[in-house]
DNA sequence: CTGAAAGCGCTTACAG
DNA sequence: CTGAAAGCGCTTACAG
């Protein structure tokens, strides 16, 4: 005889209770069992597995999140996904948390400072167990509403000597300075650096580059060509044909961003316009299409996927309440030298 | 004189109760104030809310999701998100489902059925209120659980004729028999069809060509060039020089998808063949960049960010439990010439 | 139109 | 090492 279900709201999901009275235990072990917190005993933890095996059983996140106070969500915030280095870097977090257990919400913040501090506060609500931010610099509303929350936070993307905050990356302004002496070896001397975006890893970049020349005696402030638009192919053609009108002659173009480098390139196919005989173009990420561009273009490879799945561990280690090795992980960078430079 | 809180567990956050306390009613209508169900006293109605905006009070998700077994997730299921297409579409989905209090969890498929429904599975676990899936063919079983859950489903980038399933899309085939019509236009015969990752898209972008080049008494079987790896600009290189040296010569080759049509271009540039003099070539998607490739890419424009934001629109009102005017919405497509076919 | 009660499915805090 | 009780912060179902 079935019991009258009166008032029923029950979901027809199986339970932790039913769970609990399968493996013939309370509730409460079965939890313990199952998150492997606590000791428990061995012969127990089996029959408790065997038994949510059996059943099916299935943890229900939302009742997880209200009871523990944190979710299973981990937020994460990148400026745009219509840069390939995101979406790569993306991968690599999903690939790592997904089997962990942890669901990521991207935010994407256009690079907007105050967009991440809308979607920051947004993500919070939600109660996240860790949260990715991309770079070291944000407004400092921000910087206090990731403090305040207490919740586990690794920065992508740049490097720190800060014990404070976690970080993986890479220097983006030695990446810089290494093309830099790239081009230097080979003899240029009037290296432009064109930047657009204007973002703070650009901003290092550019710093690398004039570091790097100020030290060969090669600067002049006529080389720096910078321009807060958004970065895209078209406007690497235009800066392209600016920066090769000029007089005296740039000898080399390093491009803070593949995208502009391989609308220089293609630009100056439409101009007739020899590279890298006249003047060598550089770029930087290594982005798909750059070995594929006439001619190839000489880069930076970034680690960014391997930047993804380091900092999800690290953030999974700091979830789990365990210590990490490093507070800050530098994943270094890699000359490519093709033909372009 | 403070109650000693024996044994509390209150996160210190603002709670319905709080409001209620405030506003001086009943947690419950505090409740349906708030989300405007039912009917509420206006007078009511302005009280809580007042008392909601003076305490700062968010309701936290995932209380809600406990008790009303719905989150305020929608999955979105993409194959990739490194082609630029499906971050066009996220970043309308996004932009739709954000400011009415939605997250977007996002699942890449990989172009993988079982990849697909291992996702969708986990997804499902966290009580998704809507489902966003791209394209309708997929494996029987994923299919099953989606109708078995009962949540809301949207499947875009397709169109549909039955009335049970709700779609926004354009029709492939017929983008694709009219960028075909536009090559015969131009008094071309022998016009390949190259095709990569064959998804069904891509099956169906074949079999728009297929049907216009029958029409076109034009067909023939070795004109059909289809290769299973995953699109890349490398591969579209390959294949145009595969294809160009085919004899009799072919007159014009329409890449699937923009990527193999810039590889080809590129391609073409290392290998001196002159585009459209010697072999007209044609694109599918208009992709950044194509504009900018020398010649510039003719190919077909589809309305992706607009299909993100009809279908989140649409799911919206499903999610709602209102009608929606149409199961099925073409958003269309255009045909972009330019100087390479 | 409004509310008291119960319940969603877990985990925390306390006790033994 | 194990458990009974309470509670997380909401909404459903019922009643009036």
């Amino acid at each position: 005889m079935p019991p009258s279900p009166v008032r029923s709201r029950a979901t027809g999901r199986i339970t932790l209770a039913d769970v609990a009275r399968a493996a013939d235990v309370s509730p409460i072990t079965v939890s313990r069992a199952l998150r492997g917190e606590r000791a428990v005993d061995p012969e127990l933890v089996a029959r408790v597995k065997a038994a949510a095996l059996r059943l099916g059983y299935v943890p229900d996140p939302a009742a997880r999140a209200l009871a523990s106070r944190h979710s299973t969500h981990v937020a994460l915030l990148i400026p745009m996904l219509s840069n390939a280095l995101f979406v790569d870097l993306l991968e690599g977090v999903q690939r790592t948390l997904r089997p962990a257990g942890y669901q990521t919400l991207i935010g994407v913040t256009h690079y907007d400072a105050g967009e991440e501090e809308q979607l920051l506060r947004e993500q919070l609500q939600h109660r996240p167990a860790g949260l990715l931010v991309t770079g070291l610099q944000r407004s400092e509303t921000t910087r206090a509403l990731i403090e305040a929350s207490g919740v586990p936070c690794v920065h992508l993307m740049e490097t720190s000597t800060s014990p404070d905050v976690h970080c993986v990356g890479f220097s983006q302004a030695d990446a810089a300075a290494a093309l830099t002496r790239h081009l230097i070896g080979h003899g240029h001397r009037r290296i432009a650096f064109a930047a657009a975006q204007l973002d703070p890893r650009t901003l290092q970049r550019l710093d690398g580059w004039r570091r790097e020349m100020q030290a060969a005696g090669l600067h002049a402030p006529t080389l720096e060509w910078v321009n807060p638009a958004p970065s895209s192919l078209a406007l690497g053609g235009t800066m392209f044909e600016q920066i090769v009108a000029q007089t005296p002659p740039v000898e080399a173009i390093f491009f803070c961003n593949d995208d502009l480098a391989q609308g220089a390139l293609l630009a100056a196919l439409r101009l007739g316009v020899p590279v890298p005989q006249r003047v060598a173009v550089a770029g930087f990420n290594d982005l798909t299409g750059s070995d594929q561009m006439v001619p190839p273009l000489t880069t930076v490879r970034t680690p960014r996927a391997a930047i993804g799945i380091a900092a999800a561990g690290m953030l999974l280690a700091l979830m789990r309440g365990e210590a990490v090795p490093a507070s800050c992980v530098d994943l270094g960078y890699e000359v490519i030298a093709r033909q372009s430079a």
